[in-house]
DNA sequence: GATCTTAATCGTAAAAAAACGATTAAAGGA
DNA sequence: TCCTTTAATCGTTTTTTTACGATTAAGATC
């Protein structure tokens, strides 16, 4: 038996991922199973260095409401913000997004 | 199948993925996006053709609980259940999962 | 310095997901 | 046939996520 948030890591049985990695994975995981958050990708694919303003345009949901899934999206690690001014400019993660790419095809 | 733009994309455009494509992703990375989920994947992969009792068994969850996160990974395409009696046996899903990576790879 | 822009955060309501015990169904063995 | 085993499904509660308007904060602009 093993617990899922105490992490018991039980190696011998199961596939060996440390904590954090899987965390990371899972987190990353959950954040594009939204479709929402899925939309914001493709578009961030094709529009690099956008800002929030021009994502809420694109989606016909509210303001907070897109900032929100920004911030998800930014703390599993898919885009990064930069500050411009008043204005917020957000792009693919790559390193992360190759890390999960990598680490996938790791596992499965 | 996922199709990508080659030429510079147009302000207007979003990454070209067909709804299908695009609503098979969304629920294989939320599948996936659940603790409870990942750990069963982790025993799956070590443990091919393991029956849904020996899943109980490793887990700290009720088998009511365990048995409606099976049906999630097996609508997402992660696994597959094969009825061996009155056991069913689970193993990985190789040819969805090929899909996925192949189509991870793809977009990001 | 007052005001406009931009986007993050707050507080809350609605919707969805996760968890459980109980029940059901289906196959095997006594 | 009547139990036993196995796992899916049902009905319900709890927890989490999503969405919104309102507010706030930080830079620009005048």
């Amino acid at each position: 038996m093993v617990t899922i948030d105490s992490g018991i890591p039980a190696p011998c049985c199961t596939l060996n991922v440390s904590d954090s990695d899987r965390d990371r994975l899972i987190q990353m995981f959950k954040a594009l199973g939204n479709p929402v958050r899925f939309e914001i990708i493709k578009f961030l694919v094709t529009h690099p260095g956008c800002i929030t303003g021009d994502i809420v345009k694109h989606l016909p949901i509210a303001q907070a409401t897109v900032s929100q899934h920004l911030k998800v999206l930014k703390d599993g690690g898919w885009i990064s913000g930069n500050i411009e001014g008043t204005a917020t400019c957000y792009k693919m993660d790559e390193k992360n997004i190759a890390w999960f790419r990598s680490v996938v095809g790791l596992i499965f």
